[in-house]
DNA sequence: AACACAGTTGACCAAGCAGTCAAGTTTGAT
DNA sequence: ATCAAACTTGACTGCTTGGTCAACTGTGTT
Protein backbone atom coordinates (compact mmCIF):
# COMPACT_ATOMS: atom_id res chain seq x y z
CA UNK A 1 0.00 0.00 0.00
CA UNK A 2 0.84 3.20 -0.65
CA UNK A 3 -0.28 6.57 1.78
CA UNK A 4 2.58 5.48 4.64
CA UNK A 5 2.22 8.63 6.36
CA UNK A 6 6.05 9.63 6.04
CA UNK A 7 6.75 10.24 2.65
CA UNK A 8 5.72 12.83 0.08
CA UNK A 9 2.75 11.26 -2.84
CA UNK A 10 3.47 11.22 -6.07
CA UNK A 11 1.99 13.22 -8.62
CA UNK A 12 -0.17 9.51 -9.53
CA UNK A 13 -0.83 8.93 -6.22
CA UNK A 14 -2.01 12.23 -5.86
CA UNK A 15 -4.37 11.82 -8.93
CA UNK A 16 -5.36 8.42 -8.47
CA UNK A 17 -6.07 8.54 -4.53
CA UNK A 18 -8.32 11.49 -4.96
CA UNK A 19 -9.95 9.31 -8.22
CA UNK A 20 -10.49 6.91 -5.64
CA UNK A 21 -11.56 8.46 -3.12
CA UNK A 22 -14.03 10.95 -5.19
CA UNK A 23 -15.75 7.80 -6.75
CA UNK A 24 -15.89 6.38 -3.44
CA UNK A 25 -18.18 8.98 -1.56
CA UNK A 26 -20.21 8.83 -4.73
CA UNK A 27 -20.92 4.99 -4.35
CA UNK A 28 -20.66 4.77 -0.52
CA UNK A 29 -22.91 8.18 -0.41
CA UNK A 30 -26.00 6.51 -2.50
CA UNK A 31 -25.86 2.94 -1.28
CA UNK A 32 -23.89 2.63 2.15
CA UNK A 33 -21.35 0.46 2.93
CA UNK A 34 -22.28 -2.95 2.56
CA UNK A 35 -24.65 -1.91 -0.31
CA UNK A 36 -21.34 -0.74 -2.22
CA UNK A 37 -18.25 -3.05 -3.89
CA UNK A 38 -14.89 -1.92 -4.89
CA UNK A 39 -15.75 -2.79 -8.87
CA UNK A 40 -18.59 0.07 -8.75
CA UNK A 41 -15.65 1.89 -6.76
CA UNK A 42 -13.02 1.06 -9.42
CA UNK A 43 -15.28 1.28 -12.57
CA UNK A 44 -16.14 4.72 -11.40
CA UNK A 45 -12.00 5.80 -10.67
CA UNK A 46 -11.05 4.48 -14.09
CA UNK A 47 -8.93 1.78 -12.54
CA UNK A 48 -8.85 -1.66 -12.11
CA UNK A 49 -9.76 -3.63 -8.61
CA UNK A 50 -6.55 -4.84 -7.91
CA UNK A 51 -5.03 -1.13 -8.91
CA UNK A 52 -7.64 0.78 -6.29
CA UNK A 53 -6.60 -1.94 -3.64
CA UNK A 54 -2.65 -1.11 -4.14
CA UNK A 55 -3.30 2.42 -3.23
CA UNK A 56 -5.85 1.15 -0.11
CA UNK A 57 -5.69 -1.75 2.60
CA UNK A 58 -9.40 -2.58 1.21
CA UNK A 59 -12.85 -1.26 1.25
CA UNK A 60 -12.76 -0.43 4.63
CA UNK A 61 -9.38 1.50 4.47
CA UNK A 62 -11.54 3.41 1.98
CA UNK A 63 -14.39 3.96 4.08
CA UNK A 64 -12.31 5.18 7.07
CA UNK A 65 -10.64 7.28 5.08
CA UNK A 66 -13.22 9.43 3.79
CA UNK A 67 -14.98 9.84 6.87
CA UNK A 68 -12.39 10.86 8.81
CA UNK A 69 -11.81 13.33 6.15
CA UNK A 70 -15.36 14.02 6.57
CA UNK A 71 -16.07 14.03 10.33
CA UNK A 72 -12.95 16.82 10.76
CA UNK A 73 -14.57 19.28 9.01
CA UNK A 74 -18.04 18.48 10.12
CA UNK A 75 -17.59 20.23 13.65
CA UNK A 76 -16.08 23.52 11.21
CA UNK A 77 -19.73 25.13 11.64
CA UNK A 78 -20.40 24.68 15.43
CA UNK A 79 -16.62 25.31 16.85
CA UNK A 80 -17.02 28.42 15.19
CA UNK A 81 -20.25 30.22 17.27
CA UNK A 82 -18.52 32.84 18.93
CA UNK A 83 -19.27 33.24 22.98
CA UNK A 84 -18.72 36.53 22.64
CA UNK A 85 -21.18 37.48 20.00
CA UNK A 86 -24.88 38.20 19.69
CA UNK A 87 -26.77 35.34 20.17
CA UNK A 88 -29.13 35.85 17.35
CA UNK A 89 -26.28 36.68 14.70
CA UNK A 90 -23.86 33.74 15.89
CA UNK A 91 -26.58 31.20 16.03
CA UNK A 92 -28.17 32.48 12.32
CA UNK A 93 -24.99 32.60 11.03
CA UNK A 94 -24.36 28.61 12.65
CA UNK A 95 -27.86 27.70 10.75
CA UNK A 96 -26.38 29.47 7.55
CA UNK A 97 -23.10 27.72 7.29
CA UNK A 98 -24.54 24.27 8.50
CA UNK A 99 -26.77 24.81 5.22
CA UNK A 100 -24.32 25.93 3.33
CA UNK A 101 -22.33 22.96 3.81
CA UNK A 102 -25.19 20.56 3.22
CA UNK A 103 -25.82 22.38 -0.02
CA UNK A 104 -22.25 22.62 -1.49
CA UNK A 105 -21.58 18.72 -0.04
CA UNK A 106 -24.61 16.89 -0.27
CA UNK A 107 -22.84 13.42 -0.61
CA UNK A 108 -20.73 14.13 2.52
CA UNK A 109 -24.11 14.52 4.23
CA UNK A 110 -25.50 11.56 2.90
CA UNK A 111 -22.45 9.28 4.18
CA UNK A 112 -22.85 11.15 7.14
CA UNK A 113 -26.35 10.43 7.47
CA UNK A 114 -26.12 6.69 6.07
CA UNK A 115 -23.44 6.10 8.83
CA UNK A 116 -26.08 7.38 11.92
CA UNK A 117 -29.24 5.99 10.35
CA UNK A 118 -27.59 2.30 10.61
CA UNK A 119 -26.83 3.18 14.22
CA UNK A 120 -23.43 5.00 14.07
CA UNK A 121 -21.21 1.53 14.42
CA UNK A 122 -17.93 3.36 12.40
CA UNK A 123 -18.22 6.59 14.41
CA UNK A 124 -18.94 6.22 17.77
CA UNK A 125 -16.55 7.14 19.30
CA UNK A 126 -16.26 10.54 17.16
CA UNK A 127 -19.93 11.28 18.27
CA UNK A 128 -19.19 10.05 21.79
CA UNK A 129 -16.25 12.16 21.81
CA UNK A 130 -15.20 14.54 20.15
CA UNK A 131 -18.66 16.13 19.05
CA UNK A 132 -19.73 15.34 22.38
CA UNK A 133 -17.22 17.88 24.02
CA UNK A 134 -18.07 20.18 21.50
CA UNK A 135 -21.43 20.13 22.38
CA UNK A 136 -21.60 20.64 25.37
CA UNK A 137 -19.35 23.59 25.13
CA UNK A 138 -21.75 25.13 23.18
CA UNK A 139 -24.98 24.23 24.73
CA UNK A 140 -23.63 25.86 27.87
CA UNK A 141 -22.65 29.27 25.99
CA UNK A 142 -26.13 29.32 24.26
CA UNK A 143 -28.03 28.33 27.54
CA UNK A 144 -25.79 31.35 29.02
CA UNK A 145 -27.10 33.66 26.26
CA UNK A 146 -30.93 32.33 27.12
CA UNK A 147 -29.79 32.69 31.17
CA UNK A 148 -29.31 37.08 30.03
CA UNK A 149 -32.24 36.80 28.11
CA UNK A 150 -30.84 37.36 24.66
CA UNK A 151 -32.37 34.62 23.06
CA UNK A 152 -35.78 32.68 24.05
CA UNK A 153 -35.43 29.96 26.69
CA UNK A 154 -35.36 26.76 25.08
CA UNK A 155 -33.36 23.28 25.21
CA UNK A 156 -30.03 24.32 23.87
CA UNK A 157 -29.21 20.60 22.98
CA UNK A 158 -32.55 19.97 21.33
CA UNK A 159 -32.14 23.48 19.77
CA UNK A 160 -29.32 22.21 18.39
CA UNK A 161 -30.81 19.40 17.27
CA UNK A 162 -33.27 21.07 15.71
CA UNK A 163 -30.75 23.02 13.54
CA UNK A 164 -29.03 19.64 12.61
CA UNK A 165 -32.78 18.58 11.36
CA UNK A 166 -33.88 21.43 9.24
CA UNK A 167 -30.64 21.99 7.80
CA UNK A 168 -29.14 18.16 6.96
CA UNK A 169 -33.04 17.30 5.81
CA UNK A 170 -32.51 18.88 2.66
CA UNK A 171 -29.88 16.90 1.63
CA UNK A 172 -29.86 13.54 3.07
CA UNK A 173 -34.04 13.48 1.89
CA UNK A 174 -33.53 15.13 -1.18
CA UNK A 175 -35.07 11.85 -2.80
CA UNK A 176 -38.29 12.50 -1.09
CA UNK A 177 -38.42 16.47 -1.30
CA UNK A 178 -37.57 15.59 -5.32
CA UNK A 179 -40.46 13.54 -6.17
CA UNK A 180 -42.94 15.17 -4.04
CA UNK A 181 -42.44 18.49 -5.78
CA UNK A 182 -41.43 17.45 -9.34
CA UNK A 183 -42.73 19.75 -11.19
CA UNK A 184 -41.33 23.04 -9.16
CA UNK A 185 -38.79 24.07 -11.39
CA UNK A 186 -37.21 25.80 -7.55
CA UNK A 187 -34.49 24.65 -6.38
CA UNK A 188 -35.57 23.00 -3.24
CA UNK A 189 -31.86 25.01 -1.41
CA UNK A 190 -33.29 28.06 -2.26
CA UNK A 191 -36.28 28.12 -0.63
CA UNK A 192 -35.19 26.36 2.00
CA UNK A 193 -32.50 28.96 2.83
CA UNK A 194 -34.97 31.88 3.46
CA UNK A 195 -37.43 29.18 5.52
CA UNK A 196 -35.10 28.33 7.59
CA UNK A 197 -33.73 31.63 8.39
CA UNK A 198 -37.37 32.74 8.74
CA UNK A 199 -38.63 29.75 11.41
CA UNK A 200 -35.28 30.18 13.59
CA UNK A 201 -36.10 33.98 13.89
CA UNK A 202 -39.39 33.50 15.19
CA UNK A 203 -38.27 30.59 17.41
CA UNK A 204 -35.16 32.43 18.62
CA UNK A 205 -36.87 36.35 19.57
CA UNK A 206 -36.61 36.49 23.09
CA UNK B 1 -44.76 -19.62 -1.93
CA UNK B 2 -48.06 -19.42 0.87
CA UNK B 3 -49.60 -15.63 0.58
CA UNK B 4 -51.55 -16.28 -2.28
CA UNK B 5 -54.34 -13.27 -1.41
CA UNK B 6 -57.07 -15.54 -2.38
CA UNK B 7 -57.16 -18.13 0.79
CA UNK B 8 -57.23 -17.43 4.87
CA UNK B 9 -54.09 -18.15 6.61
CA UNK B 10 -53.63 -21.20 8.74
CA UNK B 11 -52.56 -20.50 12.42
CA UNK B 12 -48.86 -21.44 11.77
CA UNK B 13 -48.75 -19.13 8.90
CA UNK B 14 -49.95 -16.34 10.73
CA UNK B 15 -47.35 -16.61 13.01
CA UNK B 16 -44.75 -17.49 11.12
CA UNK B 17 -45.13 -14.92 8.27
CA UNK B 18 -45.90 -12.28 11.42
CA UNK B 19 -42.27 -13.39 13.22
CA UNK B 20 -40.28 -12.95 9.64
CA UNK B 21 -41.57 -9.80 9.26
CA UNK B 22 -40.85 -8.64 12.63
CA UNK B 23 -37.61 -10.09 12.37
CA UNK B 24 -36.78 -8.55 8.87
CA UNK B 25 -37.91 -4.77 10.05
CA UNK B 26 -35.18 -5.21 12.98
CA UNK B 27 -32.62 -6.66 10.43
CA UNK B 28 -32.75 -4.26 7.67
CA UNK B 29 -33.86 -1.10 9.58
CA UNK B 30 -30.42 -1.33 11.26
CA UNK B 31 -28.43 -2.42 8.00
CA UNK B 32 -30.18 -1.60 5.04
CA UNK B 33 -31.59 -3.66 2.47
CA UNK B 34 -28.01 -5.02 0.97
CA UNK B 35 -27.00 -4.81 4.28
CA UNK B 36 -28.84 -7.60 5.52
CA UNK B 37 -29.18 -11.47 5.06
CA UNK B 38 -31.31 -14.30 5.20
CA UNK B 39 -29.84 -15.80 7.65
CA UNK B 40 -29.85 -13.24 9.65
CA UNK B 41 -33.65 -12.59 9.38
CA UNK B 42 -33.91 -16.27 9.62
CA UNK B 43 -32.02 -16.31 12.77
CA UNK B 44 -33.80 -13.74 14.68
CA UNK B 45 -37.21 -15.42 13.27
CA UNK B 46 -36.04 -18.83 14.99
CA UNK B 47 -36.54 -20.44 11.81
CA UNK B 48 -34.50 -22.08 9.06
CA UNK B 49 -33.31 -19.94 5.56
CA UNK B 50 -35.31 -22.50 3.75
CA UNK B 51 -38.45 -22.14 5.45
CA UNK B 52 -38.20 -18.35 5.28
CA UNK B 53 -38.38 -19.38 1.71
CA UNK B 54 -41.62 -21.12 2.19
CA UNK B 55 -43.37 -18.28 3.50
CA UNK B 56 -41.67 -15.23 0.71
CA UNK B 57 -40.45 -15.56 -2.87
CA UNK B 58 -37.17 -14.19 -1.97
CA UNK B 59 -35.59 -11.38 0.21
CA UNK B 60 -36.57 -8.72 -2.10
CA UNK B 61 -40.38 -9.84 -1.11
CA UNK B 62 -39.63 -9.62 2.44
CA UNK B 63 -38.91 -6.38 1.88
CA UNK B 64 -41.55 -5.09 -0.66
CA UNK B 65 -44.10 -6.59 2.53
CA UNK B 66 -42.79 -4.21 4.90
CA UNK B 67 -43.01 -1.24 3.08
CA UNK B 68 -45.72 -1.87 1.50
CA UNK B 69 -47.69 -2.26 4.65
CA UNK B 70 -45.19 0.72 6.42
CA UNK B 71 -46.36 3.33 3.42
CA UNK B 72 -49.94 2.65 4.13
CA UNK B 73 -49.68 3.60 7.50
CA UNK B 74 -46.92 6.45 6.83
CA UNK B 75 -49.75 8.57 5.16
CA UNK B 76 -52.76 8.72 7.95
CA UNK B 77 -51.57 11.30 10.11
CA UNK B 78 -51.48 14.07 7.11
CA UNK B 79 -54.40 12.50 6.23
CA UNK B 80 -56.21 13.50 9.12
CA UNK B 81 -55.49 17.20 8.73
CA UNK B 82 -58.77 18.77 8.38
CA UNK B 83 -59.61 21.62 6.62
CA UNK B 84 -62.45 22.58 8.63
CA UNK B 85 -60.63 22.76 11.99
CA UNK B 86 -58.54 25.62 13.54
CA UNK B 87 -55.52 26.09 11.75
CA UNK B 88 -53.10 25.84 14.79
CA UNK B 89 -54.45 23.27 16.51
CA UNK B 90 -54.68 20.40 13.64
CA UNK B 91 -51.19 21.66 12.68
CA UNK B 92 -50.11 20.69 16.39
CA UNK B 93 -52.06 17.80 15.93
CA UNK B 94 -50.29 16.54 12.98
CA UNK B 95 -47.19 17.50 14.43
CA UNK B 96 -48.26 15.35 17.80
CA UNK B 97 -49.16 12.56 15.34
CA UNK B 98 -46.01 12.61 13.78
CA UNK B 99 -43.78 12.61 16.80
CA UNK B 100 -45.95 9.74 17.67
CA UNK B 101 -45.25 7.44 15.30
CA UNK B 102 -41.90 7.94 15.25
CA UNK B 103 -41.18 7.12 18.82
CA UNK B 104 -43.79 4.27 18.77
CA UNK B 105 -42.13 2.88 15.75
CA UNK B 106 -38.87 3.76 15.29
CA UNK B 107 -37.92 1.15 13.10
CA UNK B 108 -40.25 1.66 10.44
CA UNK B 109 -38.73 5.16 10.39
CA UNK B 110 -35.30 4.39 9.93
CA UNK B 111 -36.42 1.59 7.34
CA UNK B 112 -38.01 4.75 5.26
CA UNK B 113 -35.21 6.86 6.22
CA UNK B 114 -32.80 4.13 4.73
CA UNK B 115 -34.78 3.91 1.49
CA UNK B 116 -34.97 7.84 1.03
CA UNK B 117 -31.04 8.14 1.75
CA UNK B 118 -30.56 6.00 -0.84
CA UNK B 119 -32.09 7.94 -3.25
CA UNK B 120 -36.13 5.98 -2.56
CA UNK B 121 -35.29 3.22 -5.98
CA UNK B 122 -37.79 1.39 -4.25
CA UNK B 123 -40.48 3.85 -3.10
CA UNK B 124 -39.99 6.51 -5.85
CA UNK B 125 -43.57 5.27 -6.83
CA UNK B 126 -45.02 5.85 -3.98
CA UNK B 127 -43.55 9.38 -3.55
CA UNK B 128 -44.11 10.61 -6.91
CA UNK B 129 -47.77 9.62 -6.55
CA UNK B 130 -49.97 8.67 -3.30
CA UNK B 131 -47.47 11.04 -1.16
CA UNK B 132 -47.50 13.95 -3.79
CA UNK B 133 -51.14 13.98 -4.09
CA UNK B 134 -51.68 14.11 -0.25
CA UNK B 135 -49.19 16.28 -0.27
CA UNK B 136 -50.21 19.13 -3.11
CA UNK B 137 -53.59 18.98 -1.53
CA UNK B 138 -53.11 19.60 2.42
CA UNK B 139 -50.28 22.18 1.17
CA UNK B 140 -53.32 24.08 -0.33
CA UNK B 141 -54.98 24.41 2.70
CA UNK B 142 -52.22 25.33 4.49
CA UNK B 143 -51.92 28.47 2.01
CA UNK B 144 -55.54 28.81 2.79
CA UNK B 145 -55.33 29.17 6.17
CA UNK B 146 -52.52 31.11 5.83
CA UNK B 147 -54.24 33.30 3.20
CA UNK B 148 -57.17 34.08 6.24
CA UNK B 149 -54.39 35.19 8.94
CA UNK B 150 -55.24 32.20 10.82
CA UNK B 151 -51.31 31.29 10.85
CA UNK B 152 -48.36 33.39 9.40
CA UNK B 153 -47.61 32.98 6.25
CA UNK B 154 -44.92 30.58 5.23
CA UNK B 155 -44.13 28.04 2.12
CA UNK B 156 -46.67 25.37 3.14
CA UNK B 157 -44.41 22.75 1.04
CA UNK B 158 -41.29 23.79 3.29
CA UNK B 159 -43.54 24.23 6.77
CA UNK B 160 -44.48 20.39 5.96
CA UNK B 161 -41.07 19.01 5.26
CA UNK B 162 -39.64 21.22 8.24
CA UNK B 163 -42.61 18.81 10.31
CA UNK B 164 -40.64 15.80 9.03
CA UNK B 165 -37.23 16.66 9.23
CA UNK B 166 -38.07 17.74 13.18
CA UNK B 167 -40.35 15.15 14.03
CA UNK B 168 -38.09 11.90 12.44
CA UNK B 169 -35.16 13.14 13.17
CA UNK B 170 -35.01 11.40 16.89
CA UNK B 171 -36.31 8.03 15.60
CA UNK B 172 -33.83 8.52 12.43
CA UNK B 173 -30.73 9.48 14.04
CA UNK B 174 -31.47 8.51 17.16
CA UNK B 175 -27.59 7.15 17.84
CA UNK B 176 -26.68 10.50 17.02
CA UNK B 177 -28.79 11.57 19.73
CA UNK B 178 -27.96 8.65 21.98
CA UNK B 179 -24.52 9.10 21.67
CA UNK B 180 -23.96 12.67 22.39
CA UNK B 181 -26.11 12.97 25.48
CA UNK B 182 -24.75 10.07 26.92
CA UNK B 183 -25.46 10.62 30.76
CA UNK B 184 -28.01 12.06 31.03
CA UNK B 185 -30.95 9.95 32.32
CA UNK B 186 -34.19 11.65 30.29
CA UNK B 187 -35.54 9.89 26.90
CA UNK B 188 -34.67 12.19 24.24
CA UNK B 189 -38.23 11.40 22.88
CA UNK B 190 -39.49 13.28 26.00
CA UNK B 191 -38.02 16.61 25.85
CA UNK B 192 -38.52 16.43 21.67
CA UNK B 193 -42.00 16.12 22.08
CA UNK B 194 -42.31 20.00 24.49
CA UNK B 195 -40.20 21.11 22.68
CA UNK B 196 -41.08 20.80 19.19
CA UNK B 197 -44.64 21.75 19.65
CA UNK B 198 -42.86 24.90 21.61
CA UNK B 199 -41.40 26.03 18.60
CA UNK B 200 -43.85 25.40 16.02
CA UNK B 201 -46.44 27.58 18.20
CA UNK B 202 -43.71 30.02 17.71
CA UNK B 203 -43.00 29.74 14.36
CA UNK B 204 -46.73 29.28 13.24
CA UNK B 205 -47.81 32.79 15.32
CA UNK B 206 -49.42 34.80 13.11
C1' DA C 1 21.03 3.57 -21.75
C1' DA C 2 20.08 1.40 -17.75
C1' DC C 3 18.19 0.51 -13.57
C1' DA C 4 15.25 0.70 -9.49
C1' DC C 5 11.04 1.41 -8.15
C1' DA C 6 6.17 3.03 -8.98
C1' DG C 7 2.23 1.63 -11.05
C1' DT C 8 -0.90 -1.82 -13.27
C1' DT C 9 -3.58 -5.97 -14.18
C1' DG C 10 -5.48 -10.78 -15.66
C1' DA C 11 -6.25 -14.73 -13.42
C1' DC C 12 -7.29 -16.61 -9.40
C1' DC C 13 -9.14 -17.88 -4.50
C1' DA C 14 -12.11 -18.33 -0.50
C1' DA C 15 -16.02 -16.72 1.81
C1' DG C 16 -20.57 -15.20 1.83
C1' DC C 17 -24.87 -15.24 0.02
C1' DA C 18 -29.66 -15.94 -2.32
C1' DG C 19 -32.10 -19.42 -3.71
C1' DT C 20 -33.27 -24.81 -4.83
C1' DC C 21 -34.61 -29.41 -3.94
C1' DA C 22 -35.61 -33.86 -2.49
C1' DA C 23 -36.63 -35.99 1.39
C1' DG C 24 -38.39 -35.78 5.68
C1' DT C 25 -41.96 -34.51 9.78
C1' DT C 26 -46.20 -32.41 11.60
C1' DT C 27 -51.04 -31.15 11.44
C1' DG C 28 -55.73 -31.59 11.19
C1' DA C 29 -59.83 -33.16 8.86
C1' DT C 30 -62.31 -37.48 8.26
C1' DA D 1 -56.06 -44.53 12.45
C1' DT D 2 -55.37 -42.70 7.91
C1' DC D 3 -54.00 -39.66 4.60
C1' DA D 4 -53.25 -35.48 2.06
C1' DA D 5 -51.73 -31.25 2.56
C1' DA D 6 -48.96 -28.14 5.27
C1' DC D 7 -44.67 -27.47 7.03
C1' DT D 8 -39.57 -28.06 7.70
C1' DT D 9 -34.68 -28.67 6.66
C1' DG D 10 -29.75 -30.51 5.46
C1' DA D 11 -27.22 -30.47 1.71
C1' DC D 12 -26.42 -28.20 -2.49
C1' DT D 13 -25.63 -24.87 -6.38
C1' DG D 14 -24.19 -20.92 -8.70
C1' DC D 15 -23.07 -16.26 -8.41
C1' DT D 16 -21.04 -12.17 -6.26
C1' DT D 17 -17.49 -10.07 -4.01
C1' DG D 18 -13.27 -8.73 -1.18
C1' DG D 19 -8.82 -9.63 -1.57
C1' DT D 20 -4.13 -11.87 -3.46
C1' DC D 21 -0.34 -12.62 -6.51
C1' DA D 22 2.96 -13.12 -9.97
C1' DA D 23 4.11 -11.02 -13.89
C1' DC D 24 4.09 -7.10 -16.69
C1' DT D 25 4.62 -1.93 -18.06
C1' DG D 26 5.70 3.07 -17.16
C1' DT D 27 8.57 6.71 -14.97
C1' DG D 28 12.18 9.34 -13.77
C1' DT D 29 16.88 9.64 -12.08
C1' DT D 30 21.68 9.01 -12.96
Amino acid sequence: MVRSDTKPLTRIQKQNISAILDAALEVFSAHGFRGSTLDQIANKAGLSKPNVLYYFNGKEAIHVALLSDLLDTWLDPLRALNPNGNAQDELLAYIRRKLELSRNFPRESRLFANEIVQGAPRIENFLKGELRILVDEKAAVIAQWMEVGQIAKLDPYHLIFSIWALTQHYSDFEAQIRFVRADNITDPHDGAQSFVETIFNKILAP
